[in-house]
DNA sequence: CGGGTTTTTCCACTGAATGGAAAAGCTATC
DNA sequence: GATAGCTTTTCCATTCAGTGGAAAAACCCG
């Protein structure tokens, strides 16, 4: 008998076809520039012969596609579509990016639009500012609550279950010379942040970068989403940005009075 | 003995999971409001206690979300984040927006921008025009392609044995008061607008709904997207749409550079 | 309360999914 | 152009994950 014997991996879980799929499918859909089968089996740990029955699997329903030349796989027009559909459902269509657009327009700065997603938040909108130089930031990524003005704001106005099990939880990896490493101080931030109604982050999610967010609320009072103004920190100290609040939070409720009450 | 016995249903195809659950899944996306496990089961075919365990496991990868009040099926966060990664990838993220924001506060008019999904079209983007009364359509919707100026512009620019494929193919269900109904009408219609650059839809779709559209192509010359204006009748007759033309086409062209050459 | 509907759990059966292995390609490198 | 290393694709005997009927639980409404 061998010690780990059979199975040699950290973990003997069962297969799951659907599970591995989806593994699948994030990979994908992580690989912008496409992914080719051996580096998918290899990062998802699914044997080779396996994942390459499963990804054709999602490439007949059209949720991946092949791109021959090259042998990669990319994420598919499906998907797409049914991000769209979804996107509809979380009331993220519509009025969201006029009225961002707007908020740039005054702002001079990127509107930036960002939903609790587990201990992370979600990239939602995105747009511009006028500048050559600005922030960038793409829709679909995820982005750390600790360090930024809109995780702050996502856990400020998160219901109080929520937000302690989420103090509690939180990656406190620091990612911007200013980011907050200590839970109490995170703790004393956010309390500050809900009394306020605004969250700040200087220089705590990346080095020469500042932000506000206010919270967009549902009709019932329930947080849907943050909105921020982000700017290089040249041109903008933090009491300008504090400045653009009360513009921020008219944008934020003109948003919030259309949303489902949940 | 049963004339048609054992099974009553049209098939007997082979369960597969993956294809299964991708079923289900498009079903919850097509249901903005949410969906009960019954009306799952009954649409998809899918024996109730199987439908009720792969929507589990949908809803454990955070493609579906499970409003408990309600005790309805809803498309969940990840699968918005995956298709905003894909719509990246495909280029639909970035410039597209703003540079159909411009359009319309030129046209005063919505404009739309779709791809080609098999024989539809799909509606990628949508830019409400500033008028009370103008034309709605969802991003995540299917069109038809024999009665819109975006799907005739599609086929048109489209490689010449996926035209021809698409020509034979396409349904021809009238959907509008002036809906072509007759095969060779239509290839001669797309025949034309493949000459002058753009194709024109005169209440083909809708009743009181007028549009063109001109192509979006990449560099190396293929069709990627077609760009349209749409407006009420009442308010522009074709030759005012027409004249907006010159317009549309600097769009796309501006749109066309940047893409991917395939 | 009781009949109808929907949701959830259970479990014995089985054929669909599995994955190792080998074949077929594809690119270098010498 | 032969050799070696890599990736993709196909094949198939094995088996265990997925299946679905049925029953239990929860729910709903008149």
């Amino acid at each position: 008998m061998h010690s780990v014997s059979t199975s040699d991996v950290p973990a003997d879980v069962p297969p799951d076809v659907l599970g591995r799929a989806i593994r699948l499918l994030v990979l994908v859909g992580e690989h912008p520039h496409g992914i080719t089968l051996s580096a998918l089996a290899r990062e998802s740990g699914v044997p080779v012969s396996t994942s390459h029955r499963l990804v054709n699997s999602l490439c007949r329903e059209g949720l991946v596609e092949f791109e021959a030349a090259g042998k990669r796989y990319k994420p598919g027009l499906r998907l797409f579509q049914l991000g769209q559909q979804a996107g509809q459902v979380y009331g993220f269509a519509g009025t969201a990016l006029p009225v961002m657009q707007r908020v740039t327009r005054q702002t001079e700065e990127a509107t930036l639009m960002s939903v609790l997603d587990g201990t992370r938040h979600l990239y939602v909108h995105y747009v511009d500012g006028p500048q050559p130089v600005g922030v960038r930031s793409d829709p679909g990524r995820h982005g750390p609550l600790h360090c930024t003005s809109m995780g702050k704001v996502l856990m400020a106005f998160a219901p109080d279950d929520v937000r302690t099990d989420l103090l509690e939880r939180v990656d406190l990896t620091p990612h911007g010379p200013n980011s907050i490493t200590d839970r109490d101080v995170l703790r004393a931030t956010v309390a500050r942040a809900a009394e306020r109604g605004y969250a700040t982050a200087d220089e705590e999610h990346h080095r020469g970068l500042r932000a506000v967010a206010v919270p967009v609320l549902r009709p019932d009072g329930s947080v849907f989403a943050a909105l921020s103004t982000a700017a290089p920190a040249f041109r903008r100290d933090m009491d300008d940005l504090i400045a653009l609040v009360p513009l921020l939070q008219s944008a934020a409720s003109e948003l919030g009075v259309r949303l489902p009450a949940r």
